[in-house]
DNA sequence: AATGAATGAGGGTTCATTCAT
DNA sequence: TATGAATGAACCCTCATTCAT
């Protein structure tokens, strides 16, 4: 997906620093991850990091704004394409799985690390991941408002609860393992929407 | 007879030094924490600090060792003392909730500073986590044996599921929110048990 | 020679100090030498440690003053003792190196950690040993008046010399090698006296 | 390229660490001495001196290294173009006094503070100097074949004892004294090969 | 753009010493 | 006399960041 196609030239280190960065921050966190490491994987040195990063803030910043970018374009995408009812929550549910688990490092390194953010980074970033939340709320609450999720659950606690279904994966998906994303998210759709009892 | 009882005064601050140390560490991370914050948090000078624990991770894992001894127990308790079927499944929630939320930033500070830890430690805290889950497993898998829940999704599936539910909560619950933490644990087990479409 | 004897009891700890002191310090150094080590190879406590000594430096100043009591009084009453001429010199050489290496762990102590010591202390400590050293240049000076030994080298830089051969051997004696004290003390008064081409 | 030539400036600050780490591990002892006056006696900063060896004990072995280079070197090249005889060992005796007083500092460093080096350190550096050992043994057992010097005292007790003159020398050495390192050179050889006594 | 030496504040930890019990 | 918790300065070392080349 964001390797370099046929009419690209290979990347260069700076468009691989967001995907470098995300694998050592997510590997040992933001603050454990040293610049002089990040250098290293990159394969240039210290010095030129900071030509393009002013800070190791910045790169973080910059992680976290790309994965925010495209798991709320894919989000916003497979709602707007799916049909009505209960399909939007089960397209959203399938879109916010595949695209996280299809850059686990980057979107593990945003929903852990961002609170290493500071100031307006961290607003900025805060503000955005709010947003998202919204879009999954609106979802919801649509699905509700059309009779297909129940209604005795208010939408932020379901919105709340999905978020939970979704998020703590990046904790514990192996792409190796037995389970596929596709499998997953088919797994969660079915349990947030039938739950786990028998009908 | 180091612990607090009824009759004795406030802790020390070294007893302390467990709910202290998981407040820093779940602010801000065990990484971005220094001893001086934690000594200074808990009003002693810092060589006082190591003359308690030997070193920083010390009072990581003295913390993570607290933390899945309350939840394990609360948990081996609750499940041993419900009836049959789902209400296993539903007390083993509730524990789990309520215990979770009854002492947040113990619980944050293990489930998400726990890889900080190395070697034995590490190994040593994994295990006891791997059993936690183990528990869950098993309350499950005695669950669909029963008939009370799904067997269309393994119980490996379930457990990782339900745990996705628990623990994300640990990010975003407030105490003096609109939601208890009685109402969250009902509104989990209802959710997870019975799914959020109408019956 | 400085254990217990069948009339007194066993030693108390703090009779213990300079030797047990001097095994560390002449192990690993002074400075690298920690109180707690002091203590715990002692026996007592880091408080008691204190009660009989009020800092680490005194008891580097006893062991010194011990060292050199002991060197000076065997090396007085082996030169009083010794016939004229070259028989001093010999008895001398003989004096320092048994009583030097009957407790090698002392006077390493005294001749390589004395830099350690601070104001009084070290004026105390180099002057004592200064005054050994006019002991040895004054059996020298007497025996090149009596014509024992030659006199185109003057006293001083004979005494410069003959310490050297003496006080090296702190640095590699082993008594559990194949040459013994009393050899050594032979080797060294011959090759002193007689030098090592063949006469 | 770094080494200063006569037509370069002055040294920059790293070129003399060997030299100012040796003249202040002399002084004081490896142990005593800090890296921050390291640093501030080089008139860099704790984190340049960092920069330049990765511990302080690898300056340390910087210092132990050249040492070992510079009087096995001397002295290799003095007994090789020495004549036969006792000429080779006066040679050894010249060279080890001349180099070692040369540079009084690092040698007494490498001579005193060698047991702080560790692990891989300390076994490279102790069998450099059992080799440099060897060096004077055969230089020994050479004119003991020869007949130049005396064969009733076994060549190893003899290089003990010629290491115990030329090394002491380095506690009391005073290059501003009244005796010059050539004198002092001149009276070691007289003194081990034809002894004090009178011929 | 790139380098890598230099910076200096601050990190975890140790240590000689003190003192209430 | 003995204890051991407490102290806080100092230790070795690391780090994000800067800057001359």
């Amino acid at each position: 997906m964001h390797e370099a196609s046929p009419m690209t030239g290979p990347l260069t280190a700076l468009q691989r620093a967001s995907s470098v960065g995300a694998r050592l921050f997510a590997g040992k966190g933001y603050a454990a991850t040293t610049t002089r490491e990040l250098s290293s994987a990159l394969g240039v040195t210290n010095g030129t990091l900071y030509h393009h990063f002013s800070t190791k803030e910045a790169l973080l910043l910059q992680i976290c704004n790309e994965s925010l970018d495209r798991i709320t374009a894919a989000a916003s995408v497979a709602v707007a394409g799916a049909g009505g009812g209960g399909r939007k929550v089960e397209a959203l549910i399938r879109a916010h799985v595949l695209t996280m688990l299809g850059d686990q490092d980057l979107h593990k390194t945003m929903l852990t690390e961002l609170r290493s953010l500071t100031g307006e980074h961290l607003e900025a970033v805060t503000g955005r991941r709010d947003a998202y939340s919204r879009l999954v709320r609106d979802t919801l609450a649509g699905a509700q408002t059309e009779g297909a999720i129940r209604d005795d659950l208010d939408a932020h606690t379901l919105t709340l609860l999905l978020l939970n279904m979704l998020n703590w994966t990046i904790f514990w998906f192996d792409p190796a393992g037995r389970l596929t994303a596709e499998e997953l998210a088919a797994a969660i759709a079915t349990t947030f929407l039938d739950g786990s009892a028998p009908r």
